[in-house]
DNA sequence: CGCTCGTTGATTGACGTACCTCAGAAATCC
DNA sequence: GGATTTCTGAGGTACGTCAATCAACGAGCG
């Protein structure tokens, strides 16, 4: 009734435990013919190694790097916090994790970072970057190098990565539009969309989700042109403010990335915050009080914390070589309004 | 720097071995003063017992069981898939969880069953069950014969279960009433408001939080009095086409329970469903097909998978005496719409 | 004094796997 | 056929913990 360990599969196969681990590890020294034997035995037993006992005994310590942007960004800290609280609560965990901070909007320095990594005795890294060509080839270098990687947030479709943890950004803009037709409702008019830069993919699939839902199925709304902020702050603001406090038939505002705490503020000292429908993405402590205050209708996003342990999980399977489990690694994209706020 | 283990505890603490897993697992024999000492030690070291190196010693199996009602019931059905499917990704983890079907509606029949379970050897048992008085006792020997226990979607608030796994019914109607009044937006109307049976404490609670925000936020719009089915299909369909057919005024549908099916049927009976703005809860096959078919606006739910998965980390954390990490528990009150479908 | 009891130490054998060594068998080459 | 290489087996140690046994010590008791 209990499970078959490499004893019985030594037995079952005909040969001796060390002949076992060694199939089962992959060591050379076996001939074809008994590696055989000894799947076979494996598949009628339906064995599985228990990664438990593994771990134990090869003294397995897994050794992971973050790579996140550095510089004020509320998203990316509430990822660290995250981070550093998951790591508390998994003490009994043998699990080291590093955060490297990286310049995410230059290149040279990103793959600087990424070449530092590669020499490190890391295991594998998470990595929430915009996928430049270098970037995508220092990827490449890593994986060669033996080493997991995921990732974050902002896939890298054309890089070699085990996996995508975050939500997918079309279906995002698109469950953006669609609140925010359904909230501003028969009124006609204009909306606003906001990005740090439409370099970011994940602004330019917001866009492109948001746009295909407005354009089918609210005619009687008008998305304005991206204004691109540029990471700047009162850039951001004066933006904001001047849109408002221009365009009487404004209805809506879209916030695609970062940057809501001056694109508040400028929704404020525009006057006309009360009036419009504002929908923004990432819950953070900004989003979150604008949520409260009634100065936001809903934020799209992703639970940070199942980013992380979503993360971490995808990169100890692959370090393991075990399947993960889809349906737990899948990120659900999260509507908050303000009756829902976890 | 590697962590502390058992001996490093004995040298620090200068007693054997012995003596230091006698203080641990809190076996007799061991003088106040000598346990103390351990104690100290155990804090100074930093030590947190190895969960995967104990549980393979002591051969440990979680058995556990849930407690489902019976019955066709789209949301149990989910549950029992997912939890099926859990168990099969995680056959490495020594697991095995038994499933215990009974009639809710039935105190005597679901008494019945949990003094079976008292008897089963069972771990622990995530139960799905309205709180009557006699589950209520029951709950309190099972807990006295030390099992583990949480409340699964539905909460036991006056038993002794360690832990409920689900979210908050009333933030849930909270969420249901902010969308209904947005979605249907500038127009007065009544809204219906159906479910199974006001008897389920989850029912109850959200009709207190969707009258609390409908009430502060819309007064333009009345939400009519709850209508029960009692668990009648076809009676949930005659209520709800015959409210449809005969209430002009009827600008919105808010279905608080399952019996989903029979609700969709009876609005597309009545003519009237494309006009009519309809929030539901719980996200089954059913209020998917109907979330992309646009009888459904919106689904106010809560992850069945994470629920499961929840549960039996709960159950396990309880059952190997550690804490559990609250942020990762806790069970998020998910809106999905067309746009954001899982 | 002999006895019991409470407390502690010392030691051992699991649990399931990894990894290493050494010896010997089998296959291959010349 | 012998030498060499390639496989394979047997066995051990370790990982960190649990659980059990046996021995030993001292205090307290009658």
């Amino acid at each position: 009734m209990s499970k078959p360990t490499v004893h019985d599969i030594a037995r079952e196969a005909g040969v001796s435990l060390a002949t076992v681990d060694r199939v089962l590890n992959e060591r050379p020294g076996v001939r074809d013919r008994t590696v055989e034997r000894v799947r076979d035995a494996v598949r009628r037993l339906g064995y599985v190694r228990n990664t438990q006992a593994a771990n134990l005994a090869r003294q397995r310590r897994y050794a992971f790097a973050f790579v996140l942007p550095e510089g004020p960004n509320q998203f990316v800290e509430t990822m660290r916090a995250s981070l550093t609280e998951t790591l508390e609560a998994h003490t009994t965990e043998l699990l080291s994790v590093t955060v490297w901070p990286v310049p995410a909007h230059d290149p040279h320095a990103v793959v600087r970072t990424l070449v530092r990594l590669s020499a490190s005795q890391v295991d594998g890294a998470a990595v929430m970057l915009p996928e430049t060509p270098q970037v995508r080839d220092a990827i490449v270098r890593l994986k060669a190098d033996g080493m997991a990687i995921v990732a974050l947030a902002s896939d890298l479709p054309n890089s070699p990565r085990d996996h995508f943890v975050g939500i997918n950004s079309h279906s995002a803009g698109r469950a953006a539009a669609s609140l925010m037709g359904r909230f501003i409702g028969a009124r006609k008019g204009d909306v606003l969309v906001v990005t740090n830069s439409l370099q970011a993919r994940d602004s330019l699939e917001r866009r492109l989700g948001f746009d295909a839902v407005m354009a089918a199925e609210f005619s009687d709304l008008r998305a304005l042109p991206s204004i691109e902020s540029h990471n700047d702050p009162d850039r951001m603001e004066t933006i904001v403010r001047a849109a408002a406090s221009r365009n009487p038939s404004l209805v809506g505002v879209y916030s695609m990335g970062s940057g809501n705490a001056p694109l508040l503020r400028g929704l404020r000292r525009s006057g006309r915050s009360d009036e419009l429908t504002v929908i923004a993405h990432e819950l953070t402590s900004v989003t979150r009080q604008a949520l409260v205050a009634r100065e936001v209708d809903a934020v799209i996003t992703q639970n940070v914390g199942h980013l992380v342990r979503s993360a971490l999980r995808v990169l100890r399977a692959r370090v393991d070589g075990i399947p993960i489990f889809e349906a737990q690694e899948r990120i659900r994209t999260d509507i908050v309004i303000r009756e829902n706020l976890p």
